[in-house]
DNA sequence: TTCTTTGCAAATGCTTTGCACCCAG
DNA sequence: CTGGGTGCAAAGCATTTGCAAAGAA
């Protein structure tokens, strides 16, 4: 909870983009520029059903199949979460805007989220790639919340 | 990592799950014994399709809603948890031997799962509940990792 | 008897796919 | 030009639901 390292900026996160495209020798198009820019727009989580909304009232229509096929680059490229906090809900996307920070606090209530880093889950990750002998890829933690006062 | 407390006995399981049916005023039924017999056995976690043929192949059909219905029930009196490692790949259960650990360690090539406590996340929960003035009602810790020779 | 559960079939609804047309490189 | 991208409609498929029959209390 101690280090609060800085967000990047939507040219930053645009070349992130753009980097993983010409690793992945994919090209660039308006329609991927559209989403890009529309999910930096977004200060909390959103349904891709919002997304889509969100683009469609900003004049610029992208087909489902396109939003789901970007999407899912931009999960693999790692620039945005997928939660999926309950069963019923539809899963929620999330723009990933510091690097290697994978703890979140999810207020269940209001339903925001709050990513932090901390120390302690590093070494824990260090003693369990010592203990088992392993390496440990990623990792995830999510603590689910409601507030004192209800 | 410390700590390791006892398995629970089939039967404290499946007293657990009475103490549920109670609370929540359902009935008992020989299907949802036999499903709790069934989840008994698996000593790893296991998807919904190999439950169902497992417990055909014991003598024992249950219908697919029948299932889909007690596997929620479960998975709201904490008897079960349900993990959905990758996007494509189904969800997968497993029983919930120890209370109160909610740490895992996932092996994406073998699929194992480790369940671990460790007192530096309980520290970590509480100092977000002061921090934020919060309660903390549940969390979930996934580590994705592979092994080191291959 | 009364209320719950089961099981079948059908519906639901998110996501993926096939394919023709279009566009970036 | 040529391989990848987009958009539409249709398919796929895990899960849920409606309802009649069966079972628990």
């Amino acid at each position: 909870m101690e280090k609060e390292n800085k967000n990047l900026s939507f040219n930053d996160y645009v070349s992130r983009f753009n980097v993983f495209l010409k690793q992945r020798k994919l090209s660039h198009t308006s329609e991927r520029n559209a989403i890009l820019r529309a999910i930096y727009q977004f200060d909390k989580h959103f349904t891709l059903e919002e997304l889509l909304n969100y683009l469609k009232k900003n004049k610029y229509y992208v087909s489902r199949s396109t939003l789901y096929n970007n999407i899912n680059l931009l999960l693999e490229a790692g620039l945005i979460y997928k939660y999926q906090f309950s069963n019923q809900d539809l899963p929620c996307y999330e723009k990933c805007l510091k690097e290697n920070v994978h703890n979140h606090i999810y207020n269940i209530k209001t339903q925001e989220v709050i990513e932090f880093s901390d120390q302690r889950i590093e070494d824990i990750i260090h003693e369990i790639e010592q203990k088992y002998n392993i390496k440990v890829l990623q990792h995830n933690f999510v603590a689910y919340c409601e507030d004192n006062n209800n």
